[in-house]
Order: C-alpha cells, then sequence, then structure tokens
DNA sequence: TTGCTCCTCACGTCACGTGAGGTGGC
DNA sequence: TTGCTCCTCACGTCACGTGAGGTGGC
C-alpha cells in the first residue's frame, strides 16, 4: 500500500530462473559474499530484488563467459563495492575528489572486462575459421564421393 | 635412424605445456577414454604424437571456449570415432556408401560446433555492447566531476 | 652419480548436485 | 487443508590439485 517504494520482490525460485542457475548455487555465492545476506521473509525465506536479478546475471555473465573463478568474482566484487557505493547515501558524505576516484577504478575494471571479452571474441573467430575450413574440405570430399558414386 | 616413420614424440610434460595444461589432466583424459592409452617407453612413460597435440588443443578448446562438459567431450568423441577411422586402414575396406555416411556424420558434428561458436560470439557482443555503453556514461560522470573539480 | 621428469596411488578442493526432514504462504 | 516452495544440514560428484614414495633416461 505504499505508493512510492512499490518495488517487486522476487524468491530464490525466481531469481535463479531469471538468471539460469539453481537455488543452490545461489545459497552457494550468498556463503561465499558474493550475494550479500539480504532480507528474510518470517518464514526465513529469502527476498531480492531487481537489482540483485541484475547483479546475479552479470556474475554468471562473467562466470560462463569470461571463465572467472569463483575467487576472482570475489575479488572484482571487493573492488566494484566503492562502484556500488556511490549510488548510496555513502555517496552524500563524499568529495568530489573521492568520487573521482571511485569513478576512475570502475573504468579501470570495466575496461579490462572489455579486454577480456575481445580475447575471447578473437579466439571463438579463429575457431570459427577453423570450424568452416574443415567443412569446406569435407563437403569437396563429399562431392567427390557422390560423383563417383552417381557416376554419370 | 628409420628414414620414413620420423615423427616427433612428445612425454607428458611436453603434451601439457602445449595444450596449456597439467600432466594430471592429461592422465584424467585417458582414465575417461578421452585421450586412448597409447605408446609407452620401457620405463612406462608416455609418448605422445603431433596428433595427440592437435586432439588435445581440441578438446580443450571446445571445453573452455564452448563450456562442453567432459562427459559431452566423450560422447563428441564416440561420435567422431566414425570421422577418425576414415584416415585408418579401416577406411580402406570400406564401401563409398559407408564413407559417404561417414562424412555426412562429420559434417553434421561440426556444422553444430559452428552453431555453438556463432552463439557465444553472439553473447560476447552483446556484453561487449553492455560494457561499452556502461563506459561512455561512466566517462560523462568523469567529466561532469572533473569540471567542477576544475571549475574555471 | 645427480637432477629432472615421469609413474601410481590416494586424499584434498572447488563449485555445486541431491536427498532428508521440517516449516511457511512476496 | 493441500500442494508448492522454501529452509538448513550434510553427504555426493565432477574435474581436477597436490603430495607421498618410487623408478627411468623420446
Amino acid at each position: 500500500l505504499s505508493t512510492v517504494t512499490e518495488e517487486r520482490r522476487y524468491r530464490i525460485g525466481g531469481l535463479a530462473e531469471r538468471a539460469g542457475v539453481t537455488a543452490r548455487t545461489i545459497r552457494y555465492y550468498e556463503e561465499l559474499g558474493l550475494l550479500g545476506k539480504g532480507e528474510r521473509t518470517k518464514g526465513a525465506q529469502r527476498l531480492y530484488s531487481e537489482s540483485d536479478v541484475a547483479r546475479l546475471q552479470e556474475l554468471i555473465r562473467l562466470r560462463d563467459l569470461l571463465g572467472l573463478t569463483l575467487d576472482e568474482l570475489v575479488e572484482l566484487a571487493d573492488a566494484e563495492e566503492a562502484r556500488a557505493a556511490l549510488r548510496g547515501q555513502w555517496a552524500d558524505s563524499a568529495t568530489d575528489d573521492e568520487r573521482a576516484e571511485i569513478v576512475d577504478a570502475a573504468i579501470s575494471i570495466a575496461e579490462r572486462q572489455l579486454e577480456l571479452v575481445h580475447a575471447r571474441k578473437q579466439r571463438l573467430a579463429q575457431f570459427a575459421d577453423e570450424l568452416t575450413e574443415k567443412l569446406g574440405s569435407m563437403h569437396e570430399r563429399k562431392a567427390e564421393l557422390d560423383e563417383r558414386r552417381g557416376g554419370t
């Protein structure tokens, strides 16, 4: 019945589905400090917000697409803590110098990730080239056989 | 001192280095049937050929770049067995119809892999886009702060 | 002979999977 | 009330990591 803080909440199953993982994975990530112990219902059920969804999806992407270990994700999360703080109360009591420092750190992190993404794309492109070439020679071999079999 | 079968051999450490894995991984893959128990020296040391290097590198790429599990790699290896047979003695006693069937199967496998590679590239491209956009807005924020600090 | 690399167990670890037994209702 | 989803242990599994103790020399 509050009109302002009308935000959607998910239970662990909903979050899991939206991120493409299981509930177990979410509990494990919370245990490692990757997700932070948030609100609970009286029955002790975990509740998540839309920003939790985005955060988990990001973690899964870094894990699956870039192959980062959970240890590396924890490191990264610690480093990003500063960036998240920018959007919190914390930022109100910070000086512009401090804010600039935080933004610089966040930029470095994003740039590093972009490099990793490009490196992966390179390797995938090379893989695609090799597969395409292989397919070409296999099609040749096939045509040769078909000609001999069709034997006009 | 043989002049024809003059092929380079690797021990497990050499193979490991060339594929970017550890010796333990190679022994484990052999245990799973992914690598096949080949020759040994009198001292029981494993010996590998250049084609073993290529094969292992391929497996590692499928694992790292496409995220296949070892179970899936075993399946794929079983399916590819036929393709490998094309290059062996086996092929000499096969009919052209059988050869064509084998090539068709091999083509299907390669096409499937190429699809997976493209799907991954798509996801990576989207990730890159989002990171680039994020970097853009962070640079804006930075410029804003710098202006306030520099305050002409 | 002395290193270095290899060998085979075999237990440890990381990132979860999978019940068992029980309670709550974003 | 009846399902369904959630909860907390806690043991199992996959893909290796890491010694221990020993032998070989692509």
